[in-house]
DNA sequence: GCCAACGTTGGC
DNA sequence: GCCAACGTTGGC
C-alpha cells in the first residue's frame, strides 16, 4: 500500500520525519571550572576531545540525552575563575550516550541510582574547534545588547549546560574577533 | 569568604 | 504530597 508524503507527515506528528542532525545545527554552552577542567585542558587532550561526564542535574541531563547532537556547536565557559570568560569554542563530537562513571561505586560520580539497563544520567563528547585569543569576558556578554539576554547572565542561573541562541553564538564570536 | 538561589532529601 | 533542612553552585 502506498501512502501519500503528506498523509505519512500528519500521522507522524509535528516533527515529521527529519532526523534532528538533518534540521539544524544547534548551540550550547558548557561550564567549566578551570581549575578542575580547562580550555587548555581540552586543547591538550587526545584528539583535542574530552567526555563530558558528571553532570548530575535533570535538566542539564535532559540536554545531554535528547537534544545534543553531534556537529552542534559549543561556547566553553570559565566559572568560577578570574576572569570568568567564554575561552572558546567547541564541537559535539558524540551525542549523548549514558555516563558510565556513575556505575563505578569507587568512582567520585558514582550514583546508585543509576545503572546500565536503565541509565540514569548521560554525557556527551567535545572537541576543541578554537581557542579564544581574545575570550570574551562576562562584562563583555553584560554590555553587548545581542548577549545580554543569555541565560548565563540570568540571577541565579546555575544551569551548567544551556541552551545558546544562534544570534549569542555569531554574537559571541563577533567579541571575540573571530568568525565561527 | 559571603550568601542568594537553587535542587535534592527525607521526615511526616 | 508538603516543606524544612541541607548541600551545592557560582557571582560578588
Amino acid at each position: 500500500m502506498i501512502v501519500p508524503a503528506a498523509a505519512f507527515a500528519a500521522s507522524a506528528g509535528p516533527v515529521s520525519f527529519l532526523s534532528r542532525d538533518q534540521v539544524m545545527p544547534q548551540y550550547w554552552l558548557f561550564k567549566s571550572e578551570p581549575d578542575v577542567f580547562s580550555i587548555e585542558d581540552l586543547r591538550d587532550s587526545p584528539g583535542k576531545t574530552t567526555s563530558w561526564e558528571g553532570v548530575r542535574n535533570y535538566q542539564a541531563r535532559n540536554f545531554l540525552r535528547d537534544q545534543i547532537k553531534r556537529g552542534d556547536g559549543v561556547l566553553f565557559y570559565h566559572s568560577n575563575a578570574k576572569p570568568m570568560i567564554i575561552a572558546g569554542s567547541a564541537s559535539v563530537a558524540k551525542s549523548g550516550y549514558p555516563d558510565h562513571f556513575a556505575f563505578q561505586q569507587d568512582h567520585k560520580y558514582f550514583d546508585p541510582k543509576s545503572d546500565p539497563a536503565n541509565p540514569a544520567w548521560y554525557m556527551v563528547d567535545i572537541r576543541l574547534r578554537q581557542v579564544f585569543s581574545n575570550p570574551v569576558t562576562r562584562d563583555q556578554l553584560a554590555d553587548d545588547p545581542d548577549c545580554a539576554q543569555m541565560m548565563l547572565l540570568q540571577r541565579g542561573s546555575r544551569l551548567s549546560i544551556q541552551p545558546v541562541t544562534e544570534t549569542e553564538w555569531l554574537a559571541v564570536h563577533r567579541l571575540a574577533g573571530l568568525k565561527p
